[in-house]
Order: structure tokens, then C-alpha cells, then sequence
RNA sequence: CGCGGGGUGGAGCAGCCAGGUAGCUCGUCGGGCUCAUAACCCGAAGGUCGCAGGUUCGAAUCCUGCCCCCGCUACCA
């Protein structure tokens, strides 16, 4: 089966951040596992280069915005090795090859008749040679950032009838429960959609911006970036791998990853649009939360450096590795919600889990197997009171990463990290192996120790590609396709090596 | 104003949809073990589940009202 799924594609006016690597890297959990299970995956993420911001900062910055645009993008694309995310493309909206294919779909849009001329008036800032929005407007009808009155203005602009599309986005989130989850997140949007929707504006005149998407039917305007952005899941398809279109093969998409602000977007512009142009719906759209910081009295604020408690994601990756990032993001905050993070609470989480729980485990398992067995898992069968313990793990992961419930996930294989540690203690290997008589315990027991720990491996490869791979490969037992993932599937006699510590803690 | 989410032992959360002895992780205290990255395991203390009513043999779980916190209420991406 296809499986198609995506991030945001990021805004090139920011440097990376921890949000962008939180998207990625759910996203990329999810595609790791698909993998696993033999499905025909693939996974995009970009950057989203158009509109206003971008051409002001070149124009600050005194050079052309595909100059800029070019320079930032590096940035994210360099992210992605960097945090270990497995994107077979990177698209970026100001290749001509977008810009083509969005042309093509909002010419459909507009032939299709969901177009209009029309007026668009708002709040104007001469300086800014900007609208201001509702929200940004300060007290007393003056831009936030010049301190000077704003004008009232008005500017001719494409609309689109997203109005015409209320009955059928109604009809899609009583029909499609899981159009979006987490379910907040759903009536948030159906609720806006009840709410009454407007027409929205598709362009903007050249007069104020030139970087974007040229409307193909009006050479005078450029396309509203959201429209712009919006379609690279689509259009990234037609030209991701050479001499090749994946639209028939992948759309649509099965899961849009995305954080809540953008929420509105992806779940109510996204599906009309997509209606409008006569192509099929994404499957689900993913929302997830904020990753707050705490400041040291525990309060959750947003970033703020001065506090001296926020955690920088290249700072945490420089001395823990990626592993470490991706596994405590999805492991200290449930996906789907807010919660808190810091520096804190990832060096507990990095050493009592990481390091103790699952480091340890597999440091003196392997050690245990080297010791008393000259390195060789004993070929016999493993033990079936471990087995009650682990029956079933494979469907649940597999059922809540269905869901994109990636923290649920990551918790039930915990459980077994730490039935696998209770499970050392109630054997005491190191009492079998003083005596001859057991000797065929002590093998039951390595064997099963063994086995169990492959299990985790197989089912964590995806959270913690690198530390699962290293450890799967210390058990002689590289295979990570899910099948394998059954407790007892893979046979004893293999050769086992000697870990390095998984998770080394530091030293100072 | 409207809509949505939340308030559970010191901290962070699960349970609530399909009512029936309040669960997990961390922290604290006590004990065990020595294979292992001074790691691991066991036990204990600690909560009348925001407040007040109601339904029920029985409510953290369902209903009503109230209090407090957060999000959304549209064109910055």
C-alpha cells in the first residue's frame, strides 16, 4: 500500500528551530515505520519560499529574494540529515517545476468558475507596504512595528468561493470522522467551518509583490502564497524523481503533519481548494501542539533565551546525538498536545530511560550472553512467561501508529524495556550460571533476554534509528522488518557482540 | 458573546467516549541484588479525582450549575 505522507513545508524567512525538527521528525516516525511494514512510502517536507517577508528581508538585505530564499533554504535542508530525517524529497516552492503545476491547478480552480474579481480592503501600512491583520493591528489604528496610523485601503484581488464549499466541508467532517485528529483539533475546525465561511483572496497585485506565483489568467497578480504553499504536497509528485510523475502512485496523500497554527489551512482552505480543482482529498491531517519551555520555577512560557533554560535542539544533538532529540520530544510531550520541555527534564529523561532502562538493559545483556556463553545466543526456545508479556505488542504499535499516536506508542514499548529489566532480576542469571545443574535455565533466560531486546530494537528503530540499529546489530540480528517483531521470531545462535554503552552519560 | 479543550497524591500524565476496589513515570523514604553505563529490582508513605447539586445499588467516569486555566473566532507565514 501507498503511503504518502508530509511536514509543513517551512517558512525560509526563520532559522531552524525546535518546532521545525518536532514536525519532521513525527513525520519521520512515521514514515520509518511504514517502511517497516513493506509499505510503498513516501515522505516530503520543503520549504515554502513566496510572499511579502521574504521579499522585504532580501530588499533589507540588499539582495534578489531567490538569492535569500536560496541561503535559507540550505538551512533547513541541512537540518534534515542532521536530525536523521528520511525525506525522499525536499521541495521547494520556488522551483519553476512548482510553480508550473501550481499554475496549472489554480487555472482548473479558475476555469472551474471558483474564482472571482473582487476587492479586498483592510489596514494598510506604507512603510510596511503591507496589511496589517486584525490581531496585529495595535491600539489606535497604528502599525505594531512603525508606530504610524495605517490607511484604509483597497486592492483590486482574485478571490476564491471557498463560501461555495461550506455545504461540502460540512458533509466531509460529519462523514470523515478522522479527517483530522487529534478530535480538539477537529471540532476546532468544523466549528470555524459552521461558523460561516467567507471568500478568501487568491492573489496579490505585482504593484505591491512581484515574489510569487504569477496567476496565470492575470499577469498583473501573483498568487496569495498560502495557495502557493498549500499545493507542493500535490505538485512536489510530478517532478520529486526524475522522468517520473508519483501523483497517480501517492495522491493523496495519507497523512499532513502539522503544528496547530496552522490548522485552519490544512483543514479548511486545503480541502476546498482541492474540491475546487476536482482532486481527491489527504486522508487525515495530524495535529500536534507546542513544545514549551519552562523557565526554572516550572512555569511554560514560549522561548525565551534570557531564561537560560531553553533547549537548543543542535546544542542537545551536538552532545547526545539525534537519537536522544527525537526520542525525548515524543516521549516527554503525548502527540497531539502542549506540554513542556527543558533542559531539565531531557537529562532525566536521557538518563534514567535512555541510558538506565534501555542502555543499561542492553549493556548487560550482551555482556551476560558474552560472559556465560562466549558470545553465542543458546539455540533453544525462549521463555513463554516473557512471551505472555510481549504478545501483542506488535499489533498495538502498529494500531496506535495507524493514528499517528506516536507517544502511546513509544509508551508501550517502554513497558516491555522494563519488563525486560524486572525479568533480568527475577532470573539473577549471575545465581544460574554458578551452578552446572541450571545451566538450561540460564540458557532459556539469555536466549529470552535476548529476543525481547530484539523485539524493542525492531519496534524503536524507527524513534531511535541509529541506537537501534547499533544494538540490532550487537545482537546479530539486523533485520528490521516488522514481521520480525514477534517475540520468539527469530531463531537462537546468534553471534553477539560486546555494547558500547548506547547512551554514554557525560561525564562533568 | 459563541465554540472547543482542560482542572486526578510533591511534579508530569493515563483513566472519563462503552459507570463498579484510583493507575503510570519522576521525586521522597526503606529494603534486595551485583550481570550491567554506581545501573537494576521490590516495598512504603502520599490523592474524599476544581466546587455544589442530581441520576444510580454504585460516579474521576453520565446530567445540571458555578469557579479557574488554555485554544479558536480567518487572509504573518
Amino acid at each position: 500500500m501507498a503511503f504518502y505522507v508530509t511536514t509543513p513545508i517551512y517558512y525560509v524567512n526563520a532559522a531552524p528551530h525546535l518546532g521545525h525538527a518536532y514536525s519532521t521528525i513525527g513525520a519521520d516516525i512515521l514514515a520509518r515505520h511504514m517502511r517497516q511494514r513493506g509499505e510503498d512510502v513516501f515522505f516530503l517536507t520543503g520549504t515554502d519560499e513566496h510572499g511579502e517577508p521574504v521579499a522585504q528581508a532580501a530588499e533589507r538585505e540588499g539582495v534578489t529574494p531567490q538569492e535569500l530564499a536560496d541561503r535559507n533554504a540550505a538551512r533547513f535542508q541541512a537540518l534534515m540529515p542532521r536530525i536523521n530525517a528520511s525525506n525522499d524529497f525536499f521541495i521547494r516552492t520556488s522551483d519553476p517545476r512548482h510553480e508550473v503545476r501550481v499554475q496549472e491547478v489554480m487555472q482548473r480552480i479558475h476555469d472551474n468558475g471558483h474564482t472571482y474579481k473582487g476587492t479586498y480592503e483592510g489596514w494598510y501600512c506604507p512603510r510596511c507596504a503591507d496589511f496589517k491583520t486584525e490581531q496585529e493591528i495595535a491600539e489606535g489604528n497604528i502599525c505594531p512595528i512603525h508606530r504610524i496610523p495605517l490607511d484604509r485601503e483597497q486592492e483590486e484581488n482574485w478571490f476564491f468561493r471557498l463560501s461555495a464549499f461550506q455545504e461540502r466541508l460540512e458533509a466531509l467532517y460529519a462523514q470523515q470522522a478522522d479527517f483530522v485528529t487529534p478530535r480538539q483539533r477537529r471540532n476546532e475546525a468544523a466549528a470555524f467551518i459552521t461558523g460561516g465561511l467567507n471568500d478568501v483572496s487568491l492573489s496579490r497585485s505585482k504593484r505591491k509583490l512581484t515574489w510569487g506565483v504569477e496567476v496565470p489568467w492575470d499577469d498583473e497578480h501573483v498568487f496569495y502564497v498560502w495557495f502557493d504553499a498549500l499545493l507542493n504536497y500535490y505538485t512536489a509528485l510530478g517532478f520529486a524523481r526524475d522522468g517520473e510523475d508519483l501523483t497517480g502512485e501517492f495522491w493523496p496523500a495519507t497523512y499532513h503533519v502539522m503544528g496547530k497554527d496552522i490548522l485552519k489551512f490544512h483543514a479548511v482552505f486545503w480541502p476546498a481548494m482541492l474540491m475546487a480543482a476536482d482532486l481527491p482529498l489527504p486522508e487525515h491531517l495530524f495535529i500536534h501542539g507546542y513544545l514549551l519551555m519552562r523557565d526554572a520555577s516550572g512555569a511554560e512560557s514560549k522561548m525565551s533565551k534570557s531564561l537560560g533554560n531553553v533547549l537548543d535542539p543542535f546544542e542537545v544533538m551536538d552532545r547526545f546525538g539525534a537519537d536522544a532529540l527525537r526520542y525525548y520530544c515524543f516521549r516527554e510531550v503525548s502527540f497531539g498536545q502542549d506540554g513542556g520541555v527543558s533542559t531539565t527534564t531531557f537529562g532525566e529523561r536521557y538518563e534514567s530511560e535512555l541510558a538506565n532502562d534501555l542502555g543499561n538493559l542492553a549493556s548487560r545483556t550482551t555482556a551476560m550472553i558474552s560472559r556465560y556463553r562466549d558470545g553465542v545466543v543458546p539455540e533453544v526456545g525462549v521463555d513463554p512467561e516473557l512471551g505472555e508479556d510481549f504478545a501483542g505488542l506488535r499489533e498495538e504499535v502498529t494500531g496506535l501508529l495507524d493514528r499517528a499516536e506516536i507517544t502511546q506508542a513509544l509508551e508501550r514499548i517502554w513497558q516491555r524495556v522494563r519488563r525486560l529489566n524486572r525479568y533480568v532480576e527475577e532470573r539473577a542469571p549471575w545465581q544460574l550460571a554458578k551452578d552446572e545443574g541450571r545451566s538450561g535455565e540460564l540458557d532459556t533466560t539469555l536466549r529470552s533476554l535476548a529476543e525481547g531486546l530484539r523485539v524493542v530494537g525492531v519496534l524503536l528503530t524507527p524513534y531511535i534509528p541509529e541506537s537501534a540499529g547499533k544494538l540490532l546489530a550487537a545482537l546479530g540480528r539486523e533485520d528490521t522488518a516488522l514481521t520480525g517483531a514477534e517475540y520468539g521470531a527469530a531463531p537462537g545462535g546468534a553471534r553477539v557482540d560486546r555494547l558500547a554503552p548506547l547512551f554514554p552519560k557525560p561525564q562533568d
